[in-house]
DNA sequence: CCTCCATATATGCATTTGCCTATACTACGC
DNA sequence: GCGTAGTATAGGCAAATGCATATATGGAGG
């Protein structure tokens, strides 16, 4: 999946590896994320299957930097992905859900308390979907060289974001409730 | 993270792997699915570190069946680890949102008929939550021989389902009528 | 009769992922 | 002067995951 993930956005433009994991962690970090290492070997891969080129960009002060360019194989891969459609929904794979369906085994209290420390984690998640206003937006729409049209299609991915997270904590204030009021007369 | 899983059902009552695929479906499909083959390694991997035991039962109109139970080295790491607080929150995955992100450069039309077709999807699973009725979870009460506390619990899994999907199904009709406000005009 | 499905366990293999480490230079703060 | 953070790439290794396949039996349906 990353790959794919790594040719849309060099469809935009050339990148290194390194500014390809700050592009993706400012814009796509709300429903994708990829560490460094598996960045460079999908570089790799996807240069040796001929999807993307590479030149060495000599620095004098700074690093030496592999600048990645698609190539029409690359951009062809790319919009038969997109074209694709999921005929699945991706499967979740929540921790705290886990935990929370085991938890009648747990203490009270501790439960309660990892509750509420999820809560302020997701409370600050929260936030800076909120923030990552329309100039956020428009300040990587021209580092990437997208269109405008982007715009409405990244802000339909930062939405996606806010619900979520506004979701969740919904639950999490519904279940907490929950807790508190059977807590009241028991351990 | 799939070995907590197990540890947890296995607290309740001692199962063969098939069963074990069985259960998790039916209860926990909903934050976490693993493979068959995946569950067969885990219970191997837990015995050699003796977190659980099996016996063989030997039937005879149908296949041998290996049935694990937890040990008290099992019960204390399973505890141990109910019992620490997640720090960070779960990252999401969303390979919808990754292509979505992308999608200013493709049809608009295909975009919208995989927006619809993932809608439909989602319905589906909204209805099968919000079908899993108190008496469902109560059968699996009595499967694994848990309290009435844990279907407190349970409830509260099932619930975030449900929150899950209306709020998923509420992105996608936003989404696909802010799209089709904007082919009126265009292509 | 034959196929598919359910029950039941297990291995093999490839891919993906995560985390750690190495290398190398600059800049900034203490 | 020294540690830390930022820029930049890359390899190693273990764990997790997914998918296919092998084996074996019984029952239901066409």
């Amino acid at each position: 999946m990353l790959r794919y993930a790594l040719l849309g956005f060099l469809n935009y433009h050339s990148l290194n590896g390194y500014d390809l994991k700050n592009v993706m962690e400012d814009s796509a970090r709300n429903f994708w994320h990829a560490d460094l290492s598996q960045i460079y070997k999908n570089l790799k891969t996807l240069q040796e299957q001929g999807m993307i080129t590479s030149t060495l960009e000599m620095k004098e002060d700074r690093p030496d930097r592999r600048v990645y360019t698609i190539t029409e194989a690359g951009r062809r891969e790319f919009a038969e992905w997109l074209a694709t459609p999921l005929t699945e929904i991706t499967p979740i794979k929540e921790v705290l859900l886990l935990k929370i369906f085991f938890s009648a085994q747990a203490e009270r209290i501790s439960v309660l308390t990892q509750l509420r420390l999820q809560r302020e984690l997701h409370r600050r998640n929260l936030q800076r979907y909120a923030e990552q206003t329309v100039s956020d937006i428009e300040k990587n729409i021209q580092r990437l060289g997208a269109s405008l049209d982007d715009a409405l299609f990244w802000d339909a991915t930062r939405r996606a974001g806010v619900l979520y997270e506004e979701m969740y904590i919904q639950w999490l204030d519904e279940t907490i409730a929950r807790l508190e009021t059977l807590s009241e007369g028991g351990t």
